[in-house]
DNA sequence: CGTGATTACGTTTATCGTAATTATA
DNA sequence: TATAATTACGATAAACGTAATCACG
């Protein structure tokens, strides 16, 4: 067995079972892709891949278990060569971090400046999108990490650490009627015309799901792609801003006021999120450290190990650490 | 990077960081060994080995990063070979058991029984040993799991999980003194002459613990291999037997009397073990969790999966199933 | 000098790419 | 007929084993 052949399985795979593709991606010839999988189903003595004719269809059962233990092994080759990078510089490389505007703009700041101190020869780099597309970021190695709101899509080679909580607060004009009530309703909201994030982001879906179990129909004017833009639209006095309270800064936003709406919605969960089978970076895992007490190395480290499936145990495990 | 290289680095460090008797084992010629070292250390770009002079002393830091990662990627070759078998006979194969004789002959009969029902093309092989030989007999791959209380050595490359508690009874001759005392005391016991297992087993020593800490020398006149031969020894009148109660089957053993030590000596706990970062066949896991409830395949699974370090969080996770 | 690792070199094997072939849609 | 996988084959490169070399006790 060789580890090329176990390269070209999750390669054809991985361009929707085509060997062509797949061996353009290796720099390699077709026939050498072709052969490579003959040969190692010879020797394992089953067919990886279903054919029809002269097509690949898709993977056999058995297949299956190849392509997953195929995965861990090229993660683990990987490893192998990361691991002169962290003897020759435990604090040096890059950190490409994957996040949503929200973290990018609010959360992340204190972090990144704390961690930047203590590593200042790591250099560190920010790419922006949804939940969604931090996570695939990730899973095409073009960034280290994810931090951010859950994935409404699930991404079974990442593995998802809980870092902290979001509550979210309304956001109004100086002077607005709400500010004199004294305990806000659902129904209250309905009254004005409402602004939040783009339909991507998983805190624009708990707000309507919340809307939508209180049988109320909100006045939705707009989905502004972050909290910034939403900000904006209520201080010009086009509606009310449902956000993550952390994006409220007092002394900047003079002309806004926050009345807290933990009792409205249900709360966010940001997550952290990597590869799974990787050996991260001692400074990745301190970054991780930086962003909740609770996820040390030896927390996160083990978390990473492993099958795709468990995935109530590994969060299971997270709890209790 | 070739796996042929890995499974040098292995054999090396198997062998006491002798290349030549590395190459014995590889089937192949001292010169190649030494070349793939080589040849890996180049492409990864730091030493692997310690040497001084022409001869290898062990390995560098990062080479025992080297040496763990290789191991589980041979662990996942050997995987890879398994699925066939998996998937022609799921129900079909051999599964060898290291175990006590405590758990051979009171525990594993009714499980067997039950686990020999349900998949009766299962070939069954047992073997005995004392703790740590059943666990070094996984290790050598020459058993797929064992069964019995803790060993004093440690495994790095095996992983423990715990299916049951065994408490200890005094064994006497009918008629006995000791069966006229209402609650027995560790001082009850020291007026006796005490038959026990042997010093290898846990059981032994967590015994000898209990009286080392009230302060009190029983006087242990003989330590037989098996809870058996203790058994035979009371009945003959050479003294008392301080024994796994399981191990007392009032049917058979009419002329003996059992009296519950439980709060006299710690409770033993059971553990099956299996080799890290295996995937056992289906059957093994159904025989597994035949030995405990909590141990389904979904809990057996990932307990399997990844490094050697996270023990304390593999154990809570068991706790949670 | 014996043991043990490294270097040198020739043989064998396997890998790779081009080209030809086959089989669909 | 265009697309896609398989088969055939020659060139290249890597792996292997034998023999020679070096290094130390």
């Amino acid at each position: 067995m060789k580890l090329q052949q176990l390269r070209c399985v999750l390669e054809i795979y991985r361009h929707g079972n085509h060997i062509t593709s797949a061996a353009e991606a290796l720099h390699t010839s077709q026939p050498g892709v072709s052969k490579h999988i003959h040969q190692l189903e010879v020797e394992l003595g089953f067919p990886i891949f279903i054919r029809k004719r002269n097509h690949v269809i898709g993977l056999t059962e058995p297949g299956k278990e190849v392509l997953e233990i195929a995965r861990r092994m090229m993660a683990d080759t990987e490893n192998l060569k990361h691991i002169r990078e962290e003897f020759l510089s435990r604090d040096m490389g890059t950190l490409t971090i994957a996040t949503t505007h929200t973290h990018a703009r609010y959360i992340l700041p204190n972090i990144i400046e704390r961690f930047a101190t203590e590593h200042p020869n790591v250099q560190l780099a920010l790419h922006q999108g949804n939940p969604t597309q931090i996570c695939e970021l990730v899973e095409a190695d073009e960034a280290d990490i994810a931090v951010g709101t859950e994935s409404p899509k699930s991404f079974p080679n990442l593995v998802k650490l809980p870092c902290f909580l979001l509550s979210r607060s309304i956001v109004v004009r100086v002077g607005h009627p709400l500010l004199r009530l004294k305990k806000l309703t659902l129904q209250d909201l309905a009254n004005y015309p409402i602004i939040t994030h783009d339909p991507a982001s998983s805190g624009r879906w708990k707000v309507m799901t919340a809307f939508e179990k209180a049988g109320i129909k909100p006045n939705v004017i707009s989905s502004a792609v972050d909290a910034d833009i939403c900000k904006t639209y209520v201080e010009r006095g086009l509606g009310i801003a449902i956000v993550a309270t952390i994006t409220f800064d007092p002394t900047h936003d003079i002309k806004l006021r926050a009345i807290d709406a933990g009792h409205l919605f249900e709360q966010s969960t940001s997550f952290v999120t990597l590869r799974r089978n990787s050996y991260p970076r001692t400074y990745m895992l301190n970054f991780i450290h930086c962003l909740s007490e609770r996820l040390t190395p030896n927390v996160v480290r083990p978390a990473l190990a492993g099958r795709s499936l468990p995935a109530d145990l590994v969060s299971k495990l997270q709890m209790l650490a």
